[in-house]
DNA sequence: TTGTACGCGTTATCAC
DNA sequence: GTGATAACGCGTACAA
């Protein structure tokens, strides 16, 4: 830092405290030292450190997000939703990837406890919630992102999937499908758990049989894409797959082309989180459209009415999403 | 916070420096003690303040960075490559985000500064290099990332554009192609710049004649894509694009599906930033693999070795990049 | 080996 | 309207 209050004070002729007075105009100051002492701030170019101030004021201005991997775009859209919210309140964030480990999860979180965070935004790893209740027990606001902890009370912030996979399906049965398979995440997910619901729903409504050997599960990556498709095409013979994420969708798409399986004649496909090159594949993917950036503000806003003392409550926001239909269903 | 080092040591009847000790073991303490002291930790659930550690040694272990949107997989993956070296070192990470706006980038780089990060890592909006010259004159190490800034004494980790370029641009001459079009972000850009120079390298070693009104310049958008191919096509007639981001060559191909224009046989693709979906297009798109997390690993790197005191000359890294020919040049 | 006491930069309370 | 001064939580020089 260097420059610090006390340089500011001395040079302008007046105590600390004054020159506190005028950065955070907390009191009157008279005009005429006012004015000496912030023409002498800027002339030194000084800015008071955060560091000091939080430590005096018990609060940081900064939240702590914390999502499974940078690398993935849904999770960076909701983390720029978030920023843009944030800025607009004079907030930092700190990102951090918790790469779907409890262990890295549980020290993130006491990093960020440590750093004195005003407000935690999650995406919660698990299996297990033994992190999450301990969070939710700290005096630290907590806002739940994409997944919510089933059986705690706490606010999240998610998408309808139970809603958009039933949908999904029920279209797909609409079209004579039959033999639907899906490619989903870990077996513990929110987002896992309402997508087999509505994947069941729509069967059961259709009066179509469920098998469970249909649905697999996997870290949403592509090579996970390419090689489940590979075994519900060859092994399972299904004329459908529903698909969790885009990279899963376009695994599903590239083995279904390298086993010479056309789609939609073949092989039906539809995956979530659509994406801008989702209309330059030939034929053209049916996708779900899924509000990350929207997430994330809404997220970022039920974490600032918290920290606000806003004592609504607990609250699980359900967004809804939007079905592209295009040309492989 | 809640439960402080006062805390603890009232509970297990010793001094807070005694804790102190314990928490960093930075001094001899008896077997007994220690034990006795990290026994009550555990119990209490103790750990330390980050905000008290760094305003007393003057350090954070924290590094900010600036890109400049996050919902650009190419930024966001090179901030995953810095994350895993911070983590390594245990170095936790700011993200902000300056929309390519100056005033923006000054006010967050004052903002990292008041946070008393140890180090930046900035990817430099400009057009002008006011904020960068500052914060090169501040004591906080800084490097850049993708961007280097021109005839100022700085470390930066950029991919080597000119010779990217240069090869691509030659690879399309010597395949028939007699106007190329050429998709760029702003024109201050050291990667623009960098392009350019390739771009018009190639095109004199093969004794084609430079024509400024084929390069276009955008904001890396894929509606910038849309537009600017389209005029690429229509108003100037190439035979072939160059494009410097995804998604401008997405807009591009796109377009060019649009006009009926056939690919590669009316006008050659090829693009920067390989993503898997590349694969999935037909016909499918060549583009350039750029090491985006790698980059950011280097610059972590990098940036360590100087907040560890290395006095070495700056230094400017060039990063090789690949060309994957695929079917559409 | 352990404890005392000071200071990092700021804000808030209380005098003046 | 302004100034001393005591915290905030921690690390460390120095004393015991």
């Amino acid at each position: 830092m260097g420059i610090t209050m006390k340089d500011v004070a001395k040079k302008a002729g007046v105590s600390t405290a004054t020159v506190s007075y005028v950065v955070n105009n907390s009191k009157r100051v008279s005009e005429q030292t006012c004015k000496k002492v912030k023409k002498v701030m800027a002339a030194m170019d000084y800015y008071p450190s955060a560091i000091g101030r939080s430590l005096r004021v018990q609060r940081t201005r900064t939240i702590g997000l914390m999502v499974p991997v940078l690398s993935n775009q849904y999770f960076t859209t909701a983390a720029h939703g978030i920023g843009e919210i944030l800025q607009q309140n004079g907030y930092s964030l700190i990102i951090t990837e918790s790469n779907e480990d409890m262990a890295a999860e549980k020290k993130i979180i006491q990093a960020l406890h440590s750093l004195m965070v005003d407000g935690l935004i999650l995406v919660p790893c698990g299996p297990r919630q033994d992190n999450l209740q301990r969070v939710l027990q700290s005096s630290c606001p907590v806002v739940f992102l994409d997944r919510r902890p089933e059986r705690l009370k706490a606010d999240s912030v998610v998408l309808d999937n139970f809603l958009s996979t039933h949908t999904a399906i029920k279209q797909l049965i609409e079209k004579g499908r039959k033999k639907i398979g899906i490619l989903l995440g870990a077996t513990w997910f929110s987002t896992t758990k309402d997508r087999i619901r509505g994947y069941r729903q729509a069967l059961k409504e259709a009066g179509l049989k469920f098998n469970p050997r249909l649905i697999l599960h996997s870290d949403y990556g592509l090579d996970a894409g390419l090689n489940l498709s590979q075994h519900l095409l060859e092994k399972m013979g299904v004329d459908a797959i529903f698909a969790a994420s885009s990279n899963l969708t376009l695994g599903a798409f590239l083995t279904a082309n390298r086993l010479k399986k056309s789609i939609p004649q073949d092989v039906a496909i539809i995956g979530c989180d659509d994406l801008p090159w989702a209309n330059a594949t030939h034929p053209r993917l049916s996708m779900i459209e899924q509000p990350a950036c929207e997430m994330g503000k809404m997220a970022a806003e039920l974490l600032l009415k918290r920290i606000g003392k806003y004592q609504g409550s607990n609250q699980v926001v359900f967004l809804p999403t939007r079905i592209h239909n295009r040309q492989s269903t």
